[in-house]
DNA sequence: AACACGGCCAACCGCCTGAAT
DNA sequence: CATTCAGGCGGTTGGCCGTGT
């Protein structure tokens, strides 16, 4: 025979706590401490189920909770745990004092997962939304035409099986969605990732073997990401007032989701354009015009923006060949892998709702 | 003032795991 | 070893409350 039953299941009051009920409990658990549920409402005159009376401490009367709006950091860390670990709700809130698991939860279905989804980020994957990508961006993108690719002195590197699997990606949400056609003759909102390559930025072997693992590459899982994402962050975030090197820092967050610049998220989402590069996504929208010219120079932009903080060792002299991140030949792995978000310039937020 | 609606959140539900028997 | 249950967890619900009409 197993363990006797805890309690009795009739006659146990269900609902809201009184405010009685809550005194009881406090008063008994101060005296006696709390565990051994199972006794505890009998031991402490309530009509309660012990699960209730559990719950009812740890997550409301327990002294060690802290009330409140949660502060700016406690939501940062949230998203950044988030992209690591998931809905385990206990487990983020191990990693904030005076946090319970359900308000954690609550507020993430509440607040931040409302947010993300307005952004366009998946909130599951922490990556561009799958529903919002628009085929039609990849031809009319204005990093794959002729002038950009001249620009980098190579054709862009999409490869047409890319192509079409997004099309048969088009096509089954079509299939499963009916009013995903609609959301195709909004205005573009994602350009999909284009994975550049140059004399400059030679994918490596091994990393055009990871990247023919990636079925259609847009948008990548966090796996995916973890698999193409060189750890190499924070010198370049570390360059951006607006960034927080921390937030991008995943390789401490066991390289596992996509740098979300979470420490800003309003300045993210007010943002237009993103290189995506290492495991952080960074701005290249004009900073003078705040306007993204459908043939600017990305290159240059991201010379300007990136002062590396070692010693920069351009790969070549060619002003259109700007090192990103400044990084040496001895780092190409990290050079190697270079990806673009295009975001257009969202003008119906409500395509988000 | 009355009603409808949506956001919020405490509490419940159901499942899983490990421990007790 | 099998059975049973406590404890823990994530998902879901229902009621309260604020806001808009």
């Amino acid at each position: 025979m197993g363990r006797s039953p805890c309690c009795e299941k009739n006659g146990l009051k269900k609902g809201p706590w009184t405010a009685e009920e809550d005194q009881k409990l406090i008063d008994y658990i101060q005296k006696n401490g709390y565990g051994n549920w199972r006794t505890l409402p009998k031991n402490a005159g309530l009509q309660r189920c012990g699960k209730s009376c559990r719950l009812r401490w740890t997550n409301y009367l327990r002294p060690d909770i802290k009330r409140g709006r949660f502060s700016f950091e406690e939501e940062e860390t949230i998203i950044q745990l988030h992209s690591v670990l998931g809905n385990k709700w206990s487990a983020i809130a191990a990693r904030l004092p005076g946090r319970t698991d359900n308000e954690i939860k609550n507020y993430w279905n509440t607040h931040i997962r409302k947010r993300l989804l307005r952004m366009g980020i998946d909130p599951v994957t922490h990556s561009p939304r799958l529903d919002l990508l628009d085929i039609s961006s990849i031809l009319s993108s204005s990093f794959y035409n002729q002038s950009n690719a001249n620009m980098f002195g190579v054709q862009p590197m999409v490869n047409p099986e890319l192509l079409r699997l997004a099309a048969s990606l088009l096509s089954s949400q079509c299939d499963q969605n009916p009013s995903f056609p609609h959301q195709i003759d909004q205005k573009p909102q994602f350009a999909p990732i284009l994975i550049q390559e140059n004399d400059h930025f030679p994918l490596q072997n091994h990393d055009q073997s990871r990247i023919q693992e990636i079925p259609s590459c847009v948008p990548f899982s966090s796996d995916q990401c973890a698999q193409l994402m060189e750890p190499n962050v924070e010198q370049f975030s570390s360059n951006f007032s607006h960034f927080n090197p921390q937030s991008c820092q995943l390789n401490e967050w066991q390289n596992n989701g996509i740098g979300l610049p979470s420490s800003d998220l309003d300045n993210f989402m007010a943002m237009e354009n993103y290189v995506f590069q290492g495991s952080s996504i960074q701005s290249v929208v004009d900073p003078a015009s705040n306007l993204t010219p459908s043939n600017f120079d990305f290159t240059s932009h991201v010379s300007n923006l990136s002062t590396p903080s070692s010693s920069p060792t351009p790969l070549n002299s060619n002003s259109n060949s700007t090192c990103i991140n400044g990084s040496s030949t001895e780092d190409e792995s990290y050079c190697s892998n270079l990806f673009k978000y295009e975001y257009q310039e969202i003008l119906d937020s409500n395509v988000f709702m």
